[in-house]
DNA sequence: ACATAAAGTGTGACTCAGTCTCAATTTAAC
DNA sequence: GTTAAATTGAGACTGAGTCACACTTTATGT
């Protein structure tokens, strides 16, 4: 699981590779998302940062988030909201996610059987896989009655 | 498959029983996204509606949305744009997707083994599902290298 | 067919997430 | 320290979708 170090090495690596400037901005957001519950929305994550850090941008916010997430730092996630939620890009290869309905929880989870059987799937109707999401709503085990 | 007149049917049913009326502007609407591509957006509908109809107004396509999903006449879907996406709910009961990531192409899948595995992946997990959502991104054979 | 009450409609203002422009600032590299 | 290029903040803008409300239409009872 990526720790704040490795990640901005990453951060740092890759903004040298490619003639980018390392900002104070882009430190303190990177700083801030790990302070951060490890899924969550931009507009949220705004607030907070600017709350602490008044000079910060909206823009910027979504600048960087649109930045770390090229470089696979965090990840643009659908967990069933109408607007994108990111999560820390954990090791794991792929995962899904359980999301509990009710207080939206979520848990992730990778199973190979699933896997496995989307690349079938896919062949079977004819298309290559790139990527997939897979989303299972239901009540976690404090909100079923 | 739902054909034009059992989803008419399904539709004065429901506003009888709910004690709302029958209008012109919800059954032209309910024509109009039989003319149309079985999964289509919203905005799009909108246009197309107001092109042959012109005081038809944005307002009343989205309540009818709304009001045919809840109905079960069509379904609210996810596939992997900002803004949502609704299809003709055909009687297969759950089903997935697979998306061609060049031309949209939408190709629908039921699939017995993943619906078993994340009953029990939800269960490991100490959740109950409620429903699922399952997306795969790639290229159809006209779109692959 | 007609009156009536309640539901539905169109308009346009509004919201909310996210993007864009551009002048002013900051960074990296010499 | 200079300089060019990248970055930033502000706030205008966009696009999907919602809302309030005066006006219209529907369903029902007569």
């Amino acid at each position: 699981m990526l720790d704040f170090h490795a990640a901005l090495k990453k951060l740092r690596n890759h903004l040298k590779n490619n003639d980018l400037r390392f900002t104070n901005e882009r430190l303190t957001i990177l700083e801030e998302i790990f302070q951060f519950p490890p899924h969550f929305d931009a507009e949220q994550l705004f607030i907070y940062i600017r709350k602490k850090h008044n000079h910060i941008s909206r823009a910027t916010v979504y600048r960087t988030l649109d930045l770390l997430s090229q470089i696979g730092i965090i990840k643009k996630e659908n967990l069933g909201k109408d607007y994108a939620s990111y999560e820390l890009d954990y090791k794991m290869p792929h995962h899904d996610h359980l999301i509990c309905e009710i207080c939206g929880k979520v848990i992730e989870f990778a199973d190979d059987i699933i896997e496995k059987r989307q690349r079938e799937i896919s062949e079977n109707n004819g298309m290559v896989m790139v990527r997939h999401q897979l989303q299972i709503f239901g009540r976690c085990k404090e909100h079923t009655e």
